[in-house]
RNA sequence: CGGGGUGUAGCGUAGCCCGGUAUCGCGCCACAUUUGGGAUGUGGAGGUCGUAGGUUCGAAUCCUGCCACCCCGACCA
């Protein structure tokens, strides 16, 4: 009965149907841009508030910077700016006026040409940077540690809804060190935070790594990420964290005096993640039925349905559910009481099993009557029945068991999805049949990097961090090697 | 930017080849019976057929221009 197509048969579409049937965002008039749904929205600030409060508790403030960068301004890191020259919308005039050949028509002025461009941000290290030229004179003013949430624009030639949008939301942190070390501590103690979000907050677990050269951020001297692999054995980019060293200082001439009066360059990190995360949080977990949420992130915990026998039986439940709802809210759980006549119980189980509720409470007129009530838990869809005067502390345990139970059915899920392979034969045939994340050695170049990539569309997701060094020889190349690296077909 | 498509009610579509005033499903509204897994019946509302022009007695249908969107590539958090 359901109104996804099966996951197994066509994931694409089974991702884009919930997508739209969960009520969490769709495709808006906008070329490439999303509408984000009100009940997408709610799930993305609950992210948001869990992810700030980590930030502030590590010494970040919030600030906020100009959407629009002047080109002059863009283009002074150089490969920051070539390696986004591609996809940045570019603001070139101010005005429009009626166009005369056209009543009614708005035409572009062409009397209006900025003088220079405006880049539409597609990340903010520039305008940042040289606003921090400003900010910075002394090793007093160090370590700046900011944060931004916001939009970008990247001009992206091919959509999807949260993996990828030309216009996204975001947070962008950008610090500033007196020193290289002070600044590669930050860089992966934000990367340490991302896959703490990842695994506590989303139940997603993740594989911290550092990028290779070839798909390292531009601009950076290091690309630290946090991988994930979602249920179709292709890996997804979550979260990365950079670490610039002193190019951006260079850039936009951002030096500190120490307190020996001598004048250096700053270092420099960012790092952020995006709604791309609710993508990764919607193909992590979800069936064929609809969204799983895990219980920390779903706007509502807990849904009850009343199954009335006539308006008197409906009146009863009411009277019964209204103090269980005000216990779980005491409790600082968020509860729904949907006890509309306008659509049947069948009706809203369907509802909120699409929508990922984690627990569904059934208040019926046998239950009325036993005093009981029928618990259905959302990620292995068991029903029980238990007493109605135990229903708090069942619900308070099972909402932390749900949440420890599909991290634990990602997390085995992503282990048996990582395979060792020795040849490329092998190689080929993991990535076509079973999928997931490849073990194998790589010669380290960029070049044997790119041949793999042409002849399977797989790249380096990471070089994880923490592997233990391990002589091999090349997948591709038979070329010595020092360790594995992780390979995958990615978002 | 290359290659291929599609625009018909809020959504998904049939009709187009072969011209005659638009089909079906979902959704919506009303009433009745229903309510422990997406109810059923009856009645009803809703469409400048993407847009501009042309051919014709007559165009969703044929012709031309324009616009928009989608899919496959290159690009990518």
């Amino acid at each position: 009965m359901g109104v996804l197509p099966k996951r197994s048969e066509d994931y694409s579409a089974w991702y884009n149907e919930l997508v739209k049937h969960a009520d969490l965002a769709e495709n808006s008039a906008v070329r490439g841009c999303m509408v984000i749904k009100p009940y997408g929205y709610s799930i993305w600030e609950k992210m948001q508030q869990a992810l700030d409060k980590m930030f502030k508790d590590t010494g970040h403030t919030n600030a906020y910077f100009p959407l629009f960068v002047p080109k002059s301004l863009f283009e002074a890191e150089e490969k920051n700016a070539e390696g986004f020259a591609k996809e940045c919308a570019v603001v070139t005039h101010y005005r429009l006026k009626n166009d005369p050949n056209k009543p009614g028509k708005l035409m572009v002025d062409p009397e209006a040409k900025l003088e220079e461009e405006l880049v539409v941000r597609p990340t903010s290290e520039a305008i940042i940077w040289n606003t921090y030229k400003n900010w910075i004179q002394s090793y007093r003013d160090l370590p700046l540690l900011i944060n931004q949430w916001a939009n970008v624009v990247r001009w992206e030639m091919r959509t999807r809804l949260f993996l990828r949008t030309a216009e996204f939301l975001w947070q962008e942190g950008h610090t500033a060190h007196a020193t290289q070390a002070e600044a590669i501590a930050e860089t992966t103690q934000m990367l340490d935070i991302y896959a703490e979000f990842a695994e506590k907050f989303m139940a997603l677990p993740v594989v911290k790594g550092v990028k290779t050269a070839n798909e390292r951020f531009a601009g950076a001297d290091d690309t630290y990420c946090i991988e994930a692999l979602m249920q179709d054995g292709k890996a997804l980019q979550a979260g990365t964290s950079h670490f610039l060293g002193q190019n951006f200082a260079k850039a936009f001439d951002v030096k500190f005096s120490d307190k020996e009066n001598k004048l250096s360059h700053v270092w420099g990190t960012s790092w952020g993640v995006s709604t791309r995360l609710m993508g990764a949080l919607i193909m992590a977990h979800s069936d064929d039925e609809g969204l799983v949420l895990p219980p920390i992130l779903a706007p509502i915990q807990v849904v009850i349905v009343p199954i009335p026998k006539g308006e008197e039986s409906l009146r009863a439940i009411d009277a019964k559910v209204d103090p269980l709802v005000k216990a779980l809210k005491a409790k600082g759980i968020s509860v729904k009481y949907d006890n509309r006549d306008t659509h049947k119980p069948g009706w809203k189980f369907a509802e909120y099993e699409l929508k990922g509720v984690p627990v569904r409470i059934a208040m019926g007129q046998r239950d009325m009557e036993n005093g009981t009530v029928e618990i259905a838990r959302r990620d292995t869809k068991e029903k029980t029945v238990i007493a109605f005067d135990d229903v708090l502390a069942y619900v308070e345990n099972l909402l932390v068991e749900i949440q420890d139970n599909i991290y634990n059915k990602a997390l085995s899920y992503r282990d048996e999805h990582i395979t060792k392979v020795e040849t490329f034969e092998e190689f080929k045939e993991v990535l076509n049949g079973k999928g997931g994340f490849i073990s194998a050695h790589w010669d380290g170049t960029t070049e044997t990097e790119l041949k793999i990539k042409e002849a399977t569309k797989a790249t380096i997701r990471c070089i994880p961090l923490g592997s233990v060094e391990e002589a091999g020889v090349c997948v591709f190349s038979g070329k010595p090697s020092k360790q594995r690296v992780l390979f995958a077909q990615a978002y």
